[in-house]
DNA sequence: CTGAAAGCGCTTACAG
DNA sequence: CTGAAAGCGCTTACAG
């Protein structure tokens, strides 16, 4: 098949290529050009099933109009849901995604980034799995359109959007306390620097009661059931009465080792952060701390593209979104 | 930030854009190039941190070595996995990902193809929501790289990669029979003229020992849990005693629903098709049909790439893959 | 061993 | 009201 270019509209018609883009680009009008000549050229546009070429435009216009967007990982429902929202806003805005997964692998991350930038994205918005902004300091110099989501950095002037990981955290050992929990425990997830993992983390550290009685599982990304396990076999012998998860990998997983392997988690209460569906339908009830991803992701659109618009007069903003609890 | 072209780094060691171009793609060495000059060039390019610009390079060639993929709903479990797997590949192969959903839109749906072939995708991955293959005849005819995945048409010269879901569903009511059932109900989803449903739904009927006792609700796709809700209510007062969902989302909207209205499944045997993991940690028990998601994302990248690297020479396939019964 | 030139398909000053 | 030309950044025959 061969496309049809602005060269075979303008031949066939007997017009130049420029009255063409011109006509296609609804600069007609306000160019002057004739009202009947616009309708030929669009009839004719239309009979040859114009396409334009994206990376011709892209080339010479130097935009795109396709956002990057890096996760961890799609398939956790957090993120699947995040990059629905982040899908809805841009196309609402005319805009494409293009959207990488990094498994925590930072040597990916790098790569994914610089791919990304390769294909001339306008923006990038990341959910970044990195250790430290040094990594990125470079777009940031380069004054490249950046929006971090979830997991930011710092004192790092580069837009941002995240939840208040915690008083997040807080409230949640604060319902656990309510419910008469004693001595309640954190299960973690590595990497720990990630930002909002660690800030739930001191969260958590931050409410205890007697913070001697601090006990932190910290479980591997990577090996998430059977890190569990083993922290559930230690759990069993020991008197800690009450389980705030960081978020909804490992409270999942604590609900699958315990059915699997038959604990009995009746005793204890639990809340996870992130809250997710299938938390309605679960035993043992597991509470959570709710975030709002579809602002999140808004926002991020919001921001990337006020930062296309207004260039230099664009201001940096750091959005901190409030979460939810939700009892069950 | 100006980004450095060919252009800057040829001035700046006084030698041709030509040779620049050579070297960093590799043709050094083939071409004859002075190891030295091999070296400065690659220096130089590090130094000024050279970004090849792939739209100008796509317009060059002809090709992005971007490949699109369009689902339902990428926050749905299935596609969620299926959009991994496909990363997967197309990542380990050079490939990258235009992901978009079109929530079972197919105005959205015709506007999204479009929009990836404008912005040059090498080829397509489809898991259309389309209720024929007229809509995309033209992309057939044109002889556009495509692969459809999940939801086929008949006798449509297209690859395509499907599961055996006829069987997969006879897999399901048969095991419902197994367990005691004497009269089966099918939960589906609307719009059922998508190939994967209408074929579970062919298989339930097929597999029925008496089919004038046939009995299927047909929940609209954008209000599930109402529709669920309905069906319970109504089902609360029959004689049915088990049920085949065609799909992980009226599984989980049947479980949240019994657990929100207090409904009593537990003289009802249930069966879904997909299986998530949230299936081991529910009560009641759902056993499920699962499809090898993997393989299916893993094929359809392969299939694609074939497609591209032998042209002509490519053979068409149909690949049918076969679901395992997971009893719980 | 290396360079000059053409051209991918588009848009945009510039000219008339 | 319309066209000719330049140029975005790249690759690839072609020439020497």
């Amino acid at each position: 098949m061969k496309k049809a270019s602005l060269k075979d509209i303008a031949e066939s018609l007997g017009v130049s290529k420029a009255l063409v883009s011109l006509v296609l680009n609804g600069k007609g009008d306000e160019r002057g050009i004739n009202k009947q000549t616009q309708q030929r050229v669009r009839e004719k546009a239309k009979e040859l099933n114009y396409i334009p070429n994206q990376y011709a435009r892209g080339l010479r216009i130097g935009r795109t109009n396709t956002i990057g967007v890096i996760v961890p990982d799609i398939s956790n429902v957090f993120y699947g849901k995040l990059c629905k929202a982040i899908e809805q806003e841009a196309y609402a805005k005319g805009y494409n995604l293009i959207i990488s997964n990094t498994y925590e692998d930072t040597q990916k991350e790098k790569k994914l980034i610089s791919d990304l930038i390769n294909r001339n994205i306008d923006g990038l918005i990341l959910a970044s799995s990195f250790d430290s902004k040094n990594e990125i300091e470079g777009l940031r110099e380069n004054k490249f359109p950046l929006v971090l989501v979830d997991r930011v950095f710092k004192d790092f002037e580069v837009d941002s959007i995240s939840v208040s990981n915690t008083q997040g955290a807080k409230k949640a050992v604060e319902f656990l306390y309510d419910k008469g929990v004693k001595k309640p425990v954190c299960f973690t997830i590595s990497p720990v620097y990630i930002s909002s993992i660690n800030e739930r983390i001191q969260g958590y550290l931050g409410a205890l009661k007697d913070d001697t009685e601090a006990k932190l599982f910290q479980i591997p990304h990577d090996s998430i059931e059977d890190g569990v396990n083993q922290a559930l076999i230690e759990l069993k012998n020991s008197d800690y009465d009450g389980i705030f998860c960081v978020n909804n990998s490992i409270a999942k997983a604590i609900l699958r080792q315990a059915n699997l392997e038959g604990y009995d988690l009746e005793e204890m209460e639990i809340i996870s952060f992130d809250d997710i569906e299938i938390f309605d339908i679960v035993s043992p009830k597991i509470s959570s701390i709710s975030q709002p991803i579809y602002e999140i992701g808004r926002n991020a659109v919001s921001l990337l593209i006020d930062r296309f618009e207004k260039q230099e007069n664009h201001q940096i903003q750091h959005l901190v979104l409030d979460t939810v609890l939700i009892e069950r």
